[in-house]
DNA sequence: CAGGGTATGTTGACGTCGTTCACATGAGTC
DNA sequence: GACTCATGTGAACGACGTCAACATACCCTG
């Protein structure tokens, strides 16, 4: 267990060096595979399946771990919104991260949910919790399950539209602009 | 240009069949692979290159035609919105797609928009141009093209946790509740 | 109707990938 | 000091995307 490899034979943390390594060539945007991660950690390829059964278990685990992140940035920092100006800066933190971060995000989202992964599936959890928290808090008269599951899924489209390139625009801040008027004029609409 | 497999060397139309096998086993949710789209033609693999540059030029070709699908599936045998109502409908309709054909919706979505195929980028302009105008009809005296991004990006994310796993339900009724509970809630909203 | 050019399809090969199986190593325990 | 079990290695398999060289047959021109 210790984290040196003093030997060269045994890594000492085979586990936690591969999930940096596949976070760091997730972040480069180098393509990933298992193989290039295990290049990386300077061990042979089948050495990860002592640590993983699965390419889709690593996965998951940087999954989870994208999606702890996700809820620090943003948690971090910021309190719980009380207004609806507040809901936009939330929502633009979650497009901010899907943009800085476009390939964790998708192995994040875009496979589908390994119940097998507990810990990820309550990652994604708490997401949910905040945004119900910060719904009720906003919208206190409203049905704040359904308040938060349209929060979320109006930030989460526009991060998908915008990674995947549906949506465009010149800069960050365009982006950020675009997305707080988008939701402005929902909450703003009224029904007649 | 004859469409039928006379000779037994040239195919016919390899275009349209390659296109159709890839389809089939896209909804059918077998893995999908250029290799096992030209077994399905009953072509050698490297057959499909005269038609298609790349592996990603027929995912772009699907995508293509996976667009056009659900911009007709949006418009057939409906009137353009004119209430929340109606708007909750569409919405329903963007998510049952996705559900309905999830491994198609990916293709259509989930890599990053190829420019070189027009039609792509054009299909997907049509259906930001449907929910335009339906906004405009609806909410005649809000931002058009913000309340079309937020209107988009609402279904779409829906239809992303949903197809996704990140949001869960029994029964196909209870995800269209919960899309036009939502989108009510959402609408509904009263800033104070 | 002859012949040639071109669009279309085939064969064989390369490098990469995920994964399995048999084996090697060495750290910690009696 | 020997045993054991977690951890790492190596060679191999089948599948994949793609390339280069070659084969076939449709179509147009003369």
């Amino acid at each position: 267990m210790s984290a040196s490899p003093k030997s060269g034979y045994h890594h000492g943390d085979l586990r936690t060096a591969s999930l940096t390594a596949a976070m760091r060539m997730l972040e480069s945007g180098e393509p990933f595979s298992l193989r290039a991660v295990s290049r990386e950690a300077g061990v042979s390829p089948t050495a990860l399946y002592r640590h993983f059964t699965d390419r889709d278990a690593l996965e998951s685990a940087l999954a989870a771990e994208g999606l702890r992140d996700l809820f620090a940035t943003l948690t971090e920092g910021r309190d719980l919104p009380t207004t609806a100006v507040d809901l936009g800066d939330l929502a633009v933190g979650y497009v901010d991260f899907a943009l800085r971060r476009p390939a964790l995000f998708r192995v994040m989202f875009t496979n589908a949910c390994d119940e097998g992964n507990a810990q990820r599936v309550e990652a994604a959890g708490q997401i949910h919790a905040l945004l119900e928290a910060a719904m009720v808090r906003v919208f206190p008269d409203g049905d704040a399950e359904a308040l938060a599951s349209a929060g979320w899924a109006f930030a989460h489209g526009m991060a998908c539209l915008y990674v995947d390139g549906k949506l465009t625009a010149d800069s960050p801040e365009e982006i950020a602009d675009h997305v707080r008027t988008a939701l402005a004029a929902m909450l703003a609409a009224q029904v007649h």
